[in-house]
DNA sequence: GCGACAG
DNA sequence: ATCTTGTCGC
């Protein structure tokens, strides 16, 4: 069952209050159904702007290929802070979540899950609120440590934070420094790992967040030399 | 008080 | 995250 939706316009304070709240809701257990769609989301935006683009894109497994995509203009008030990614991003991703013809069979954020101060980053917030499958797959740490990576691709260790682990460091290609991927809600560990595995193909990032952080940045630019001067 | 700090 | 080109290394 989904939480009843909160407001989004909070003070920092509010907001973790919120996330203290949520938190409890969280729910690590494996997938129930095979998964045959799994999508990306991810947000742009201008420097010093309050306009954001926020896009997901929906690819088929095993072949990855793109089923569909959505993007969108919004704006965002709450700045950013660490630990309270969530309260300036998952509005708009929301949006776009609603416009999304065919619902994916897992979500995958640009963004921690439970590997968080309250343990509940981005992936596992909107996991939440969306009752859905949701996987945290980050490019840098929020918070926990890890141990030496083996150089190969496909080597872990776990990611611990307080004595308990909340997600692996995960190195998806040889030498190139690892993602963090840790469970955002409805899915085990394991699950996420695995997920993230079967869509990297060439590239550090998975294909889901990696082809969303495409489209965001493209539907950006144009956005800019369609109104902004140059012409 | 000091250091850390997703995007 | 965004601002930016070429360049060193596997």
């Amino acid at each position: 069952m989904s939480p009843s939706p909160h407001s989004w316009d909070l003070t920092p304070r509010e907001a973790i209050a919120v996330q203290q709240q949520l938190r409890g809701l969280v729910r690590l257990e494996p997938l129930r159904q095979e998964i045959n769609t799994i999508a990306g989301a991810d947000i742009s935006f201008n420097k010093f702007s309050e306009v954001v683009y926020a896009g997901i894109v929906v690819l088929s497994l095993p072949d990855l290929r793109i089923i569909e995509s959505v993007g969108i203009r919004s704006t965002s008030k709450f700045p950013y802070v660490s630990g309270l990614l969530s309260f300036r991003e998952a509005p708009s991703l929301l949006e776009a979540w609603e416009k999304l013809q065919t619902k994916p069979d897992v979500l995958m954020l640009d963004g921690q899950g439970i590997a968080h101060p309250r343990r509940l980053g981005i992936a596992s917030h909107i996991g939440v609120l969306l009752d859905w499958p949701t996987i945290g797959c980050a490019k840098s740490i929020l918070v926990g440590r890890h141990g030496e990576l083996a150089p190969e691709a496909g080597s872990r260790s776990p990611l611990i934070d307080r004595g308990e682990q909340v997600g692996v460091a995960l190195r998806t290609k040889k030498n190139v420094s690892p993602v963090y991927v840790s469970p955002g809600h409805l899915i085990d560990l394991d699950s996420a790992v695995d997920l993230v595995l079967r869509t990297v193909t060439r590239y550090r990032q998975p294909e889901p967040t990696r082809q969303a952080h495409l489209l965001v940045n493209q539907i950006r630019v144009a956005d800019n030399d369609e109104r902004g001067n140059e012409t």
